[in-house]
DNA sequence: AGGGCACCTCGGGCGC
DNA sequence: TGCGCCCGAGGTGCCC
């Protein structure tokens, strides 16, 4: 990877890949950019991008003459709070905020032009066109899909391992799928839920009733440790992720099993797994992550590898 | 309920 | 060697 892939990229451009780590860098990124900035005018080139309200020239008209006081996350959206109206933002794929110059060229795939009084715009791109943005009066997005939806906040206090087990230990679906829906647990995406799924020794397709005491703790403890590792290095960049201030994101270096399917497990040495679970890509070590039956009664013949 | 697909575009890899 | 096609990449919603 290194800098070979980052072809082109703007300065002040800011996401790629975002799960948790990398809309918090975002989010981090925008609060320094835009906060204090009124908008003059708003222009949506690509109307399925915005969600809510269904008329976009509303969308327009409701953002005008509003002034950006607060960037918020939940999960991995963004809550950006101005004076009268939130703007629920998800980025998906590949969507990016970057800060321009007026006179600078629109970017290919610029779907919503945000003018300030200042001169300067806030420019959302998004090549694969699958981001949203939802418009709600202050306190309407909490009880409002999408947000009303989502599960444990987890780099927060108040997730604790009783709760983390509350909301995952009776469900029957395997570790990956669990962990990457965001009704439970909310900012896991497919590549820190194989590193959380790595870093604590859990096959992704174990079921809740196969884990020990012990492996819980270890999970919750990976999940934090993960998300708050990749956040304090600026998230992964898989192709170009870039932050406000320019900087490629530094924890893909750090990726032990995302991307590494045929490489040497960094543990062990065995060749890491790359298969399909839940219609995802799936990196795991075969040695480390064993696949465990369900805690019954081990019968005492399968006495196994 | 859980699996599979649609959404969308680009780039890489492969075949001719 | 070059061109063109096909498929894989994944967050989420929806359908079966």
């Amino acid at each position: 990877m290194g800098t070979s892939g980052a072809s082109r990229y703007n300065q002040d451009e800011v996401s790629d890949m975002p799960e948790l780590p990398e809309v918090e860098t975002v989010r981090r990124t925008l609060n320094e950019l835009i906060v204090g900035k009124t908008i003059q005018h708003v222009q949506v080139r690509l109307p399925r991008i915005i969600q809510k309200p269904d008329d976009t020239v509303l969308f327009e008209e409701l953002l005008a003459g509003r002034t950006f006081q607060e960037i918020d996350r939940r999960g991995k959206f963004l809550r950006m709070v101005l004076d009268g109206i939130i703007l629920v933002s998800h980025l998906r794929m590949e969507g990016r905020y970057g800060l321009y110059e007026q006179a600078e060229p629109v970017e290919p795939h610029t779907h919503v032009i945000f003018r300030f009084t200042d001169g300067s715009e806030l420019r959302y791109r998004d090549v694969r066109q699958f981001g949203t943005m939802h418009l709600f009066a202050p306190g309407e997005e909490w009880t409002s899909p999408p947000l009303n939806k989502l599960g444990l906040e987890p780099l927060v206090d108040s997730f604790t391992l009783e709760a983390f087990r509350a909301v995952l230990g009776h469900r029957s679906s395997k570790m990956k799928p669990l962990l990457l829906n965001q009704a439970y647990v909310t900012g896991l995406g497919n590549i820190y839920v194989d590193e959380a799924l790595y870093s604590a020794c859990i096959h992704p397709e174990r079921t809740p009733d196969s884990l020990t005491k012990q492996e819980w703790q270890t999970l919750h403890q990976a999940v934090v440790s993960t998300l708050s590792d990749a956040v304090r290095q600026g998230g992964s960049s898989i192709k170009s992720y870039v932050n406000g201030q320019g900087e490629m994101g530094m924890f893909q270096q750090q990726l032990q099993a995302y991307g590494r399917g045929g490489e040497p497990c960094k543990r062990c040495g065995e060749v890491i797994t790359k298969t399909v679970l839940a219609g995802r890509g799936t990196h795991y070590c075969k040695q480390c992550q064993r696949m465990k039956r369900a805690r019954k009664r081990v019968p005492v013949r399968s006495k196994q590898v």
